[in-house]
DNA sequence: TGTATCCGATACGTCGATGCATCGGACGAA
DNA sequence: TTCGTCCGATGCATCGACGTATCGGATACA
């Protein structure tokens, strides 16, 4: 903690970013105002400027935390599929799972990455956090089925780029249509085939 | 055209609707201002509010609009596909294929996207349109699998939102990283294999 | 060509959001 | 407990966007 900076500041700020979270996925970045993050979290706007200085760097600092957030999920996932069993069965079901949290930050994500479509600047923030995030996903997956005694016939970056499409696409499906499709359906239908056409018995040597 | 309605009526009523397609993939739909857009389609507000009552009934002219259009289109592709080659590489080049002009596009409809899971009444209207599409989709894949001896061992329509998946969260990487991924290239390397561990050659009879 | 109607331009009032300057209470060190 | 510093609240001025009422030119039709 800085010199000079008391306790409550954190507790503030913590109390804006999630405040800012859940507004933001309620009715997005732009129609939100600043005065609404800060009625929710239970401060004025004094609080806020005080803290940051604009709704963008607001926004970047929740986008960071997420970031955090994700990996260290990934690579919790990982381990727990290491303990746990080899079969194909229970990596399909670690990359079909959804948890409810995550519809906020979809909200939140996705209109990140439409932001950096148009923004070199944020295109670059996102492609960092993305590139790590494949790259613990490749990570994941080569291990798995290395031990299976497998081997992928594709390169482990796309085929985390395609795992990825398939999340994201999906759960904009899901979150239309819940009741048509639900979170996760895609994985749980289309992840077993799809591995075992694009890997190999590994050579035994 | 009705009774008493000018022909330079539709012609303002294009270039706004026009316009705000440009000014809604350049800044996104709550980020530009009625304003914005008369000044792009060289209107003032008095022609905007005499043709559209809100932003938001624009929008809907707008993705209505939209709609039609890509139904169309990938009904073209169906026939342009059945009357040439047979084989799955053919299926899987119309498949890949992006235009330049699907970026705007993108960027327009995954923001009524994000809308829709928000907006029941937008839901609908999405699903509606989604729906459509798929079955032109689920239509193309079967009539072309047919041709070629094979049929499907899973869900045409949920083979369909597979592919949407993939195509829609392929293209926002894409878009983001335009050299790390080029648009289409996921369908390219991936949907061959993913197509025959899919199917299965057709009993004969 | 004349005229009634349609359509888009202009001007104005309103409102919400913003950012800042200032103030008073809370916190931490002695 | 006291004092200096930190932090969030409050009040204010500004600005941009909105919607409407009204006006003048364009259009269609006789």
């Amino acid at each position: 903690m800085p010199k000079g900076v008391t306790k409550r500041r954190p507790r503030t700020r913590a109390a804006l970013l999630q405040a800012a979270l859940e507004t933001f996925a309620e009715n997005g970045f732009h129609a939100t105002s600043i005065e609404q993050i800060c009625e929710r979290a239970g401060y004025t706007r004094g609080a806020f400027y005080s803290n940051f200085s604009s709704k963008e760097e607001l926004f970047l600092a929740l986008f960071d935390e997420h970031s955090e957030r994700i990996v260290r999920r990934i690579t919790e996932l990982i381990d727990s599929v290491a303990d746990t069993e080899l079969s194909l069965q229970a990596l399909v079901e670690v990359l079909s799972d959804v948890e409810p949290a995550e519809r906020d930050w979809y909200l939140v994500t996705t209109e990140f990455t439409l932001h950096a479509i148009r923004d070199r600047q944020a295109a670059w923030v996102l492609a960092q956090h993305d590139a790590r995030l494949r790259a613990e996903i490749a990570r994941c997956l080569t291990a798995h089925l290395h031990r299976t005694g497998r081997t992928l016939s594709v390169d482990a970056d796309e085929l985390a780029r395609l795992l990825i499409a398939i999340r994201e696409g999906g759960l904009a499906q899901s979150y239309v249509e819940p009741e048509a499709l639900p979170p996760g359906q895609l994985e749980r239908n289309f992840l077993a085939p799809l591995l075992t056409a694009l890997t190999a018995p590994a050579e035994q040597r």
